[in-house]
DNA sequence: CAGATGTCAGACCAACTGATATGC
DNA sequence: CGCATATCAGTTCGTCTGACATCT
């Protein structure tokens, strides 16, 4: 018996424990950005736009972190801070077209990374655990077209 | 359109965020212990036990920091170090009736926790994710029966 | 003025680095 | 002696707390 898995893993162990062997790999080495960068940019370039609140709550990080991870994004000018005319304290949040490329090499590299995190799955294996994953975090996250 | 997921959302960009979902509801004022010690005791149940070296390759994390976690769970009498007699380096590390009945109290709650994660999912679907989990890991995570 | 949004400094915690001790 | 295992002190990193500034 060499690979069976055991008969109480719980979902919420595997996904802790998968989730951990991504954040082991997807170093800023080799996707050039941080994990939680990616996310973000991700978000932008779905959104097109977001308050900071609204980044906020869907990255699930508190409001005062996600200053210093914007502030890390604007000094490598991939996101961009505008204030909203129409309410002076929000900031508008965009990517860059500079965060576009930056993030489009991510996805490649995340690519390759997939290959390696998911190398026992099958091509639709691997589509069907996408789709439950963003089936489940659609309660969690808010949509993207908000 | 609401819930619909981005097309090009990737797997690892789902994953890191259901992840970080769990990671943020399953705090120990919940589940008693952190969620790297529930999967450590978890992995001590099912592999009745194990060297220290070898927790640490399960677990993802350097031999350093898994001296600290075992530190924090033998400190609370969860699990037990005793000398390897055949080769006095290692430590032979062994979870406690204590660590038992702590890692079942866990588990209890955290199936709670499943559901409010997996809302979206049918009980069908979960098991169908659970699956892919535990096969996607098998590549990474020694088996439990080594 | 109260409430919302965003910013920052300092505290706190988890993880990594390097040095040490012991046994093979 | 070189290598493996485990430990700890110190540093570093990411995250959270609380105080503050700006705007509605």
């Amino acid at each position: 018996m060499t690979t069976q898995a055991p008969a109480v893993a719980g979902t919420m162990n595997l996904l802790t424990r998968l989730s951990r062997v991504v954040a082991r790999l997807a170093v800023p080495d080799l996707i050039g950005i941080k994990i939680k960068e990616f996310v973000a940019l991700v978000y932008l370039r779905e959104s097109g736009q977001a308050t900071q609140q609204r980044l906020a709550e869907t990255l699930l990080m508190d409001a005062n972190n996600t200053v210093l991870l914007l502030n890390g994004l604007e000094d490598e000018e991939l996101i961009a801070r505008t204030r909203d005319p129409k309410d002076r304290r929000r900031h508008i949040v965009e990517i860059t077209p500079k965060g576009y490329k930056a993030l489009e090499r991510a996805e490649r590299e995340l690519e390759t990374l997939e290959d390696e995190v998911l190398g026992k799955l099958e091509r639709s294996e691997r589509d069907q655990l996408r789709d439950l994953l963003a089936k489940a975090l659609e309660d969690h996250s808010l949509a993207i077209s908000a």
